[in-house]
DNA sequence: AATAATTTTTAGACAAGTCTAAAAATTATT
DNA sequence: AATAATTTTTAGACTTGTCTAAAAATTATT
């Protein structure tokens, strides 16, 4: 049986490899899990002996097919609850992540197909994440960052990449969301602000918000 | 911040002390938790410093205020949950159990307050448990088990006693749920088996059964 | 290539929750 | 009321996951 502290470095551990296919190294599996580099030579030591990864000494770490597993279950289940939330319980974006790390480690495989089938098996999450399917299975979206977007395109947000309580309250506040339509304007190679133009309204936003902000070409 | 295993000693010695007012011994929470008793003194010495119960050794213990609000709240949560399984997840009366023992735990003010909404307030589960509600009220139904009903009156099944996979799926087999007309046609003194009607047919239960189906007169 | 800085691992300790075995208190029996 | 049976507690040990401090390996710098 698998301990919630395994799926959460499990879980840190495939976020962590996801760009560049090689090692993942000890202290950024610490800084992810806000604990001691010794903590996470202890456990991936253990989730080695278990073959949920491969593990070589002042190397890092790298899933295996069986951890990749174990990721990607944990995440379609924290996915679909991020939907539920939103969709049937009325928490907004910047709700449901909290709840939904608890509600990823429920273990029944009954409830999290009649989850996906009661959600119409739906593809992305509140943020824009893609969904894996009940084989582990999701095409992702081809995005670009508002800060790596062209002059006089337009665009629709797809994503964040940050999904920070503060971050989606900005975001809110400025009535930016999933499918908004975002036209930019001018970029500023100062200090790399983006204006854009939203509807009606025009906006500056910092190189900090244009890096975490995910769109795709109208 | 109390644990998940501090919530389950409190829900266990909540439903031991139900019935008469006095003190629940360690070994009956031993048994009701498949541990030790030696592990139950030292959580319930634990439960004592934080003020969940009061602990008189060799006595027993009985749940203060706060404890019985903690084990109210944790059994609102699991029977709101057991109905949003049946009602919304397609899932049987006797598969909810184990997934609702899970659920139960998740912290979030909100998730049960807009679950509860979500369901329209409901007062009972799937089992005919009342439902407490956002200040712990609930009111107990009226109830008498078949085993104690009488002879050719009429009555509707309103719950069970025992909430095991094999009992319940014995009820479903027969026809007999929640708000099944039952009707008392004979009570056989020599083993106390009970014959009833339902609907059209006719069924003896044993004894066993008897204690175990509650019902309220019509 | 030698030394410095950084990263990673080891060793030993601690808290939570559990266990076994033995001691202490309570309850039942004669 | 003394002894027997049962229940409860204590004492000491084990596991999981964590920590600090020191040692070892790797990487960077000169």
């Amino acid at each position: 049986m698998i301990t919630l502290t395994e799926e959460n470095y499990i879980k840190a551990i495939y976020h962590l490899g996801i760009h560049g296919k090689n090692m993942v190294n000890t202290n950024a599996i610490a800084e992810s899990l806000e604990t001691k580099a010794s903590s996470v030579t202890d456990m991936v030591k253990k989730l080695a002996d278990k073959k949920y990864l491969n593990y070589k000494k002042y190397q890092g770490v790298i899933l295996t097919e069986k951890g990749n597993y174990v990721a990607i279950n944990i995440i379609r289940k924290h996915r679909l609850w991020e939907l539920f939330l939103v969709e049937k319980l009325n928490f907004t974006w910047d709700e449901v992540h909290e709840v939904a790390e608890q509600l990823e480690h429920i273990k029944s495989e009954k409830l999290v197909n009649e989850l996906d089938a009661f959600l119409n098996f739906p593809t992305h999450d509140p943020h824009g994440d893609p969904i894996p399917d009940k084989n582990g299975k999701f095409n992702k979206i081809e995005k670009i960052a508002l800060s790596k977007a062209i002059n006089g395109n337009t665009y629709t947000c797809v994503g964040v990449q940050d999904t920070s309580s503060d971050f989606l309250k900005y975001l809110d506040k400025n009535n930016i969301g999933l499918g908004t339509t975002i036209e930019v304007l001018h970029k500023e190679p100062f200090d790399n602000s983006v204006k854009i133009k939203l509807n009606t309204t025009e906006l500056v936003v910092s190189q900090n918000v244009a890096k975490n902000l995910y769109l795709k070409i109208v």
